[in-house]
DNA sequence: CTACTAAGTAATCATTCGATTACCTCTTAA
DNA sequence: TTAAGAGGTAATCGAATGATTACTTAGTAG
């Protein structure tokens, strides 16, 4: 969720805004509430109180919280894709995996955006936001293909080990790394460096009550 | 979801059945529901649906959804790992990693199996599934490094790639197959061999209803 | 037979949640 | 200065859903 101010409770001076940037605040705030809780289980107060807006202000924004799912959806892509074409624009050829492996793992500062990716990509069942998430991991998948010039093998190996990523970020494995060795040796294995990043995200920040 | 009688409507001659047996049908039938619509997504009444009884029934008989939940992904589980050792008594060590990812997708027939943990991957956040569905990765894991004699890298590749399988289906990326030339590059090198199998799990049915 | 137990349901409740409505109040252009 | 539009909320609604309660009825042991 938003480092800054994360419980934006109470009725502070709510200084007026243009509905562009409030907009983008919300989805911040979307980003990391989806993130956690996954689109069926977030719920559209949550992300209110996270903005620090009322929850029709919201829904209202948006029209319904499936159209703000998408809009997560569709941003997270955006910031998957632009990040790897900055990485591939600034580097050669060789050693292009390794770099596109640490930038990915360098996604995961930015709270909730992988873990949002996640949960879509488990609700291929749902007509509307199925057909998003699949044409999503199509993007990314051609992307790697053409832009990025992996073969198929290739490309196989890094979706996969970011898959793997996912799931571990998913599971909040990371939560348990200081009590449990196996975890420690399961993290290690799978995180490409950057395993420092993970474990400074801070524990996962549990809101007792919705 | 059961294949006989899908839709077990109506007040056919409901016979009554030992509640050991009517507990298997139900975590049968739970294992479909909770596998296309995810925990948070599927409701108690959708699962006695499938099951051919009523909604009082499971949730009296489990003691809540949530438990009910931990027992479908408690015999997921088992259901993975005794598949895995079968896979390991029968076969000499090398060219394990092959029969193993045979027989991963091979799982994919009981439907909802892998589904239904692919959901439990990214509930991380939640304080009782979160820590079950952990719990099971670590199982896995271990059995990988401790029971099969998998090294590190060779550990890591292959969880890698059951992440990304699982990644395929829960995105129902098969139901594309045969109109997007993409999906079909991509379901290719996704899965090693059987790919026709998960091609022939029929489109993901579509209760178009609740 | 009969009475008891286990299998199973109908009815209904309390909550939760997304959405809608009706309203308020800053800001700003003329 | 003021009207109007944009930013924003309080109140509330209806549907969905997990859970509970109070029943009914099929087996089955004696």
């Amino acid at each position: 969720m938003s480092s800054v101010s994360a419980d934006d409770d109470g009725h502070e001076p709510i200084t007026r805004m243009k509905s562009r940037d409030r907009r983008e605040l919300i989805l911040e705030a979307a980003t990391g509430v989806f993130g956690d809780y996954g689109y069926v289980g977030a719920t559209t107060d949550q992300v209110a109180r996270a903005a620090g807006v009322s929850q029709p202000y919201v829904v209202r924004m948006f029209g319904s919280k499936e159209k703000l799912f998408l809009e997560v959806l569709r941003r997270a892509l955006d910031a998957l894709l632009s990040t790897f074409r900055t990485v591939l624009a600034e580097n050669s050829r060789t050693e292009l995996p390794r770099y596109f492996g640490r930038a990915y793992v360098d996604l995961l500062n930015d709270r909730g955006l992988l873990l949002s990716l996640m949960h879509a990509f488990v609700l291929g069942s749902d007509p509307v936001i199925g057909r998003a998430a699949r044409e999503g991991f199509l993007e990314v998948y051609e992307f790697m293909r053409n832009e990025a010039g992996f073969g198929p093998e290739q490309t196989r190996e890094f979706l996969a080990g970011g898959m793997l990523i996912n799931t571990m970020v998913g599971l909040r494995m990371s939560d348990e790394f200081d009590t449990n060795e196996t975890v420690r040796e399961l993290l290690t294995i799978a995180l490409p460096e950057k395993l420092d990043l993970l474990l400074h995200l801070g524990k996962t920040q549990r809101p007792t009550s919705k």
